[in-house]
DNA sequence: GGGATAGGTAACAGAATTGGTTACAAATGT
DNA sequence: ACATTTGTAACCAATTCTGTTACCTATCCC
């Protein structure tokens, strides 16, 4: 179970929501509910991605790299998931298998499964994390007080 | 790194082309690079989902439990993935959080991850055993023992 | 400059998952 | 009966994931 997809969108929505000064990574943990180590691991993916940057030092911490409106969930499905294929794919089907059927097979399967993995890309491309900060703030009016950090 | 997905295909592919008489476990196992046992444990899933049916005892084996051109990947993926939601989503962002917003994250995410679920399903759904046979059977004409088992 | 704050990263531990393997009981055809 | 084959439990090694500690570096403020 991969949960750093869903954490790194909950804290994409959280700076989102306090664009333009940063968030430490305590406060982005307490609020996922994770350790503020794992917040600064997935940073460091995120930043590569182009989709946060960071400040060191006093005051610091990690802000939008460019505004909520353009980010996709796609973009953050594509920093945090390494390999795209292995959502299903097909690390076995042994290819040093007595014959070709199993390197074959893996094509196969590969082909077939593009049309899937490409409307799934489609799908996460449609939605923004400012959508997600929307729908959030419609269902948290203001139950919570790290919602308006 | 799910192979299930893979080997599932892998196999079903494979009864549907022998359609009538069954395939040993040995016999599948040795097709899709993998241990008997292995098959055999995917075969109970499948068996489950009404994808496939057993024979005990000597001549004993496995067949498809209905056409290959009536199984769609989206009933592989259903049977073998136990958890769809496991796809992304969502065991952590804790909900026992300060406040709900772990909780509503998970919520709202859901429901955002629902069209992109959806979307893929559809594609899925789709595509049937019997065309990854026909897909097969184009890729590998003849060199393979085990392809025309 | 010095201290406090905060990110970057390595390293490690524990849990969970996965796939391969062995072992054995139960069923079935000859 | 006997050989064959499935069904399933149990175990191991490898991998992955998350949490945690530790330590270095960068930055701000005094």
């Amino acid at each position: 179970m991969n949960t750093r997809f869903a954490v790194a969108t909950h804290i994409l929505a959280y700076l989102g929501h306090s664009q333009g000064q940063p968030v430490s990574s305590e406060v982005l943990a307490s609020s996922a509910g994770t350790h503020p180590v794992v917040v600064r691991r997935l940073m460091s993916t995120l930043r590569e991605a182009g989709l946060v940057q960071s400040q060191r030092g006093a005051g610091g911490g990690t802000l939008l790299a460019r505004p909520a409106t353009e980010i996709s969930l796609l973009d953050v499905f594509r920093a945090v998931q390494e390999s795209e294929p292995d959502l299903f794919l097909v690390g076995s089907t042994n290819p040093s298998s007595h014959c070709d059927l199993g390197r074959v097979m893996q094509q196969t399967l590969e082909g077939l499964f593009g049309p899937a993995i490409e409307a799934m890309r489609t799908a996460l491309a449609a939605v923004s994390v400012h959508q997600v900060m929307e729908e959030l703030a419609q269902r948290v009016p203001q139950q919570c007080p790290h919602a308006s950090g």
